[in-house]
DNA sequence: AAAGAGGAAAATC
DNA sequence: GATTTTCCTCTTT
């Protein structure tokens, strides 16, 4: 198993002219055009010449664990860089070979990372052999959602994991045209990440780039089976700014109170892990309005749109 | 127009 | 039985 290289990501198919923007959800995700630590592959996608600029900054200062900021990255666009490009991360600059892993390491454990949340988010396994139909339907959705695909409805529906692993390319550009493969892409990297874990870790899901091991394992105490609570769904997303910083955030953490950005995304974020393809904002927010009188939610003391505060911080 | 409040009832576990 | 979803009316921003 495990001989798929991870494909670079293609930016989002967006509407002629779209540029990715800075701080995309994606952003991190997308610095995997740095190629991996795999073998060779034969269409390597070009590197942008961008994503050395922050990168080769932080090696100069290897004391600085904390990888950028994706607010911080320039905006990623290989559409127009020709396949010529590759080699010129190389060639026109020195980067010694240790820098080089360094680099790759980084980019890796940001995708891990990034899957690690996503299962998190979603309650699935990170392994998608180990996912039911069900399972396969949400990771579609939620990858539809963050990298704004087309829609793709239920072309792949009743597939276990164990069968969307199996699937070609080819296979996936059937069932969608739009997007298959950008979908198949994102399946490759899961598999090779599930991959890679099992390899080097078989004992706790647990990875450290660098000096700076910034990943805590299994410390959350999300209760197991018990179904996620609203309140509780937010503060995942609260809690990963770097993934959801553009649709809620904190306005002052220390008193619980956080603004939701974008009503509509976080609704269908919401929607997808309850399995509830008609949420919108109307119907969390009055989910919400059900906590001021548990005194789990309330609305802060200077009343403001789209503005909430924990009665309990913490 | 979108957000906010809250009653009422169905759905879901 | 508690929580959430759905639907609804009315008010506020």
């Amino acid at each position: 198993p495990g001989s798929a290289a991870p494909a670079a990501l293609a930016p989002p198919p967006g509407p002629p002219g779209t540029r990715w923007q800075p701080g995309h959800p994606g952003a991190a995700t997308a610095a995997a055009t740095v190629p991996l630590p795999h073998p060779h592959r034969s269409a390597r996608p070009a590197v942008p010449r961008q994503p050395v600029q922050w990168l080769y900054p932080s090696l100069e200062a290897p004391g600085a664990s904390l990888p950028p900021e994706p607010e911080q990255c320039p905006v990623i666009d290989s559409q127009g860089a020709g396949p010529a490009g590759t080699l010129d991360l190389v060639g026109s600059l020195p980067v010694e070979e240790r820098s080089l892993e360094q680099v790759q390491s980084l980019v890796l454990g940001e995708v891990l990372k990034d899957i690690e949340t996503a299962c998190k988010l979603l309650n699935i396994a990170a392994d998608p052999a180990d996912w039911s139909p069900g399972n396969v339907q949400k990771w579609i959705l939620w990858t539809e959602h963050q990298y704004r695909l087309p829609q793709l409805g239920k072309s792949f529906q009743e597939l276990s994991g164990r069968e969307l692993c199996a699937m070609s390319e080819q296979q996936f550009c059937e069932r969608s045209p739009a997007c298959g493969d950008v979908l198949h892409a994102h399946l490759d990297i899961w598999k090779s990440a599930a991959w890679m874990k099992e390899k080097a870790a078989p004992g706790a899901g647990r990875y450290c780039a660098g000096d700076g091991a910034w990943t805590d394992s299994e410390v959350d105490s999300s209760c197991a089976g018990q179904p996620i609570h609203l309140w509780q769904f937010l503060k995942e997303l609260l809690l990963k700014p770097h993934n959801y910083g553009r649709f809620i955030r904190w306005l002052n953490k220390e008193k619980g109170i956080f603004k939701i950005e974008d009503s509509a995304q976080v609704a269908r974020l919401w929607g997808i892990r309850k399995n509830r393809p008609a949420m919108n904002y109307d119907k969390l927010s009055r989910s919400i309005r059900q906590y001021y009188k548990k005194g789990i939610i309330r609305k802060p003391d200077i009343s403001q749109r789209l503005v909430y505060q924990f009665v309990h911080p913490l």
